[in-house]
RNA sequence: GUCUCCUUCGUCUAGUGGUUAGGACACCGGGUUUUCAUCCCGGCAACAGGGGUUCGACUCCCCUAGGAGAUGCCA
């Protein structure tokens, strides 16, 4: 039985890595009729944060992924939050502490530091406390300096690892970091003793991680002999990176996923984004649908080296997945978009609904994120602002442009109780007898109406806005483009 | 500094000893089109460098260079 987890730690908003490495483990799950859980790993109470707890439903109940065990959805092998299973840490502590793998030092945080700075960046613990006789040893524990619990890392030999993505590792155990931490003073385990314990007890199968952990596996497969266990396998994702090749930080834009809804990405889009940095399929599938991907994500198709977050890739899926989007379910995403910019209501009336609706098969295939629907369809809910300027096309004059307004001026009123292919017909029978291009015709209409040289569709635009509102909107704009002279 | 990992077009990637090194995004050009967008066609563009192994290396080995991650009583 495949049993994956992720585990956050509450400590910051969710970001693209952090989603990216939980979608793998998710769809893993899943392509095994396995179980995904979810544990919130929340040892560290100095940068423990509430709103982060929250992100983290948010952002998976957006996204649309859920596990099958958790904190919310409960499961056979809670709790799912670590700070609800201490004395599990402490026993278990006390285990390998009683075995002779782990002792109690009593350093402070002066000292330690002080220690980390005489070694000139090489890191190192001087391991003052792992064999010190019980006489002295005593004379600490007696002055109440706050004990943690380390664990003894092996002074030579090696320990190598299997790991899915990276083959075979291998360690020099000197190179170990030196008898890290396993229990805080604060009573809380660190995250080695806890991720270690849990993934054990919760009979987690693989782990699924960022590539910042390869160089603590070591320890954590040293714990695991130390305690008895078998270790799961271990699968190190490839890091994601930004532009510069750094790890993916604010720095880079948006990695506040959440962010990338507010800014009119669809979660279909971002997952199939995702999916493809650092894995692939075969060299021809670019669209991956969640559902495919339940069924056919497998672990040797991962890639080791890291990947850089390219947004116009990105934004491309986003276009494609909008187009693919049925109209009504897109109209019903428009909305937030159209209530935040202010256009209509919140909640909306039923006539804004409609209007928007409607508006979706003029726009759909120019909208790269859902954010772009105000600007395009501003124009059918407040009368646009322009320079008359805009109106006029290319080498043309305005006299030359207020004339072809004015004579095609009785064409608009009928636009909208004809077909697109009526008024094209029209409009260029007109534009034949002007001896001028059916372009000139439209341009300045297109402006008076939307304010814009760039528009949705004119014919369906004006139909949209109605005969009257039209017809006033272009006489304004002749009157305009007359007086400006 | 030390340890570990990584290295195919600008980017994501396919490729597992013999390929014109394939696809996608981006970019450039052309076509369709009432603007924009969509769509269609075409183009540019890569095996980091050096040694081996081999009849033959993008593919295997070694070295170098570059990049990244780690080096916490954070995860």
């Amino acid at each position: 039985m495949v049993r994956v987890r992720y585990a956050p730690s509450p400590t910051g908003l969710q970001h693209i890595g952090s989603v990216r490495t939980a979608l793998f483990a998710y769809l893993y799950a899943r392509s095994q009729a396995g179980v995904f859980l979810l544990r919130i790993e929340d040892t560290d109470r100095e940068r423990y944060d509430e709103a982060s707890l929250q992100d983290i439903y948010d952002t998976f109940g957006w996204l649309g992924l859920r596990w099958d065990e958790g904190p919310d959805v409960g499961g056979a092998y809670g709790p799912y939050v670590q700070s609800e299973r201490l004395d599990i840490y402490r026993r278990h502590a006390a285990r390998l502490v009683d075995a002779g793998f782990a002792y109690y030092a009593y350093d402070s945080a002066q000292e330690l530091a002080a220690q980390r700075e005489a070694s000139d960046g090489k890191g190192g613990y001087d391991r003052r406390f792992r064999d010190m006789p019980e006489e002295q040893l005593a004379s600490y524990r007696d002055s109440g300096v706050p004990a943690v619990i380390r664990f003894k890392t092996p002074l030579d030999g090696s320990t190598r690892f299997d790991d899915v993505v990276l083959g075979q590792l291998s360690w020099k155990n000197e190179d170990l970091p030196a008898d890290p931490v396993l229990m805080k003073s604060d009573g809380f385990p660190t995250y080695h003793l806890a991720a270690v314990v849990d993934d054990h007890l919760m009979e987690i199968s693989h782990i699924m991680r960022g590539p910042e952990w390869v160089p603590s596996t070591p320890v954590h497969v040293l714990l695991y002999e130390a305690f008895g266990w078998e270790p799961p396998v271990f699968c190190h994702l490839p890091l994601v990176v930004g532009e510069d090749g750094k790890k993916l930080s604010k720095r880079h834009g948006a990695t506040r996923v959440l962010e990338f809804r507010e800014r009119g990405y669809l979660p279909e889009a971002l997952i199939n984004y995702l999916v493809r940095v650092g894995w692939s399929y075969d060299d021809k599938q670019e669209i991956f649908s969640l559902e495919e991907l339940e069924r056919i994500f497998l672990l040797d198709r991962i890639n080791k080296a890291p990947a850089v977050f390219d947004y116009q890739k990105l934004e491309w899926l986003n276009g494609y997945y909008i187009r693919e989007c049925a109209a009504d379910s897109l109209a019903q995403a428009l909305l937030p978009f159209m209530q935040r910019s202010g256009l209509i209501a919140d909640p909306p009336d039923e006539a804004d609904i409609r209007t928007v609706r409607d508006a979706v098969p003029l726009i759909q295939e120019r909208l790269k994120y859902l954010a772009d629907a105000p600007g395009l369809i501003r124009f059918l809910f407040e009368e646009p602002d322009f320079d008359p300027e805009e109106m006029v096309p290319k080498k043309l004059d305005r006299g030359e442009t207020a004339a072809l307004l004015e004579a095609v001026l009785p064409l608009v009123a009928q636009i909208p109780d004809a077909t697109d292919e009526e008024n094209e017909e029209r409009f260029r029978a007109k534009a034949a007898a002007l001896e001028t291009r059916l372009g000139n015709l439209l341009m300045p209409i297109r402006v008076a109406i939307t304010g814009s040289r760039v528009s949705p569709p004119l014919f369906g635009s004006i139909r949209l806005l109605g005969a009257d509102s039209s017809v006033r909107r272009v006489q304004k704009a002749l009157q305009r483009l007359k007086e400006s002279r």
